[in-house]
DNA sequence: GCTATGTTAGTTAATGATAACTAACCGACT
DNA sequence: AGTCGGTTAGTTATCATTAACTAACATAGC
């Protein structure tokens, strides 16, 4: 489980390819061009191919139970728009985590990648969902859709900065789209 | 620009290969195998394989404009959420296409796809703007914004249906979920 | 301190599969 | 007679992966 160094540059050269040349350019000729070292030198720290885009999604994986747990604790209704602003902050400082989050398609026929991506999407849409379950949501919008509307907002934000080269400060829109996304909520009935 | 018979019929063919299968399997053979056909036989109807993927694209433009021009008129605010069952509908008769609202990712390596996408994305989400302008919109959640959530909702809805394997009736969780998005926003103020 | 043995992380060269695409040819309509 | 839509049989490039080998280092026995 505990990853060596020579991994962990690896991964991090597999996500800046994925990133910049997309999943087709994403080859173990890249990664030893990247890494300065022989093509065959990467199945001494990898046995395969898919093994690492598996230990990538684990990586991620492994990320967003952190933030989850430490936001999505039911405790103050607005943690949940902190959640996802940690989730943005993640992914505007390593924007190449970014091709990852929308990789349903890229992983479609690996089932192994398929099966973590959906565990992923679904191990978070729970803890929003036990985080939401905890405050009086207003009847329009049942927990799950409501749910749906704040991660499907939140993957669109980040679809457009990826279109847009990282053209804008995702962190800074962000912040302003979450904020208001949550006054929705919690402002129901004033005004 | 119109299409010859055997044109539509690679067209379909090859966005049923790209759903099933995902872009990775996307070969000329696995199209020639399906269609019945040799593989150079295709090249008399198409001179290459991106060209095949433009052409799928600017389908998939053509069907969103049209939808865009029956439902984005300005003239009531519903119709925002007709716009999108009727894309849901859409999707929900041709699970294939699901396959290219996705796109993004799968077509990073090729500029030529790449500005179609983008294309696509930003005058569904310009019609969006126009429409919804025509009516006084709630002060917490700017226009732009609106259509972000809106148009994210319905993405990651559709992601959840291709991730359960079209497991649930997309067009019928989608009338809830956009019957209440949309309510949303015009029950502000009441109760 | 030296030797024997094993491990780690790399090398070059090759393998088999498969990709997109091409050349040359062929029959059937118009 | 020529074009349209097909064929068979290739080409070239590239892919993931393997085979065979090696230099550098570590450890343990003597």
């Amino acid at each position: 489980m505990t990853l060596s160094e020579r991994q962990i540059e690896i991964l991090g050269i597999s996500l800046e390819i994925i990133s910049k040349e997309g999943i087709q350019n994403f080859t173990m000729r890249q990664i030893a061009t990247e890494a300065g070292i022989s093509e065959p030198a990467i199945y001494r720290h990898f046995p395969n191919k898919v093994a690492i885009l598996e230990a990538l999604l684990d990586q991620f994986a492994e990320r967003h139970k952190v933030l989850a747990a430490e936001f999505l604790d039911g405790k103050d209704f607005a943690n949940a728009g902190k959640f996802m602003l940690a989730v943005l902050k993640n992914l505007s400082e390593r924007p190449a985590l970014s091709a990852i989050i929308f990789s349903e398609e890229l992983f479609r026929n690996e089932p192994l990648l398929r099966v973590k991506i959906k565990a992923i999407t679904e191990s978070t849409q729970a803890a929003m969902i036990f985080h939401l379950n905890h405050f009086p949501i207003p009847k329009v919008l049942p927990v799950e859709q409501m749910v749906w509307m704040l991660m499907g907002s939140v993957r669109f934000l980040v679809a457009r900065w990826r279109l847009s080269d990282f053209g804008f400060d995702l962190e800074k829109e962000g912040k302003s789209f979450i904020k208001n996304l949550i006054k929705l909520h919690t402002n129901k009935g004033k005004k």
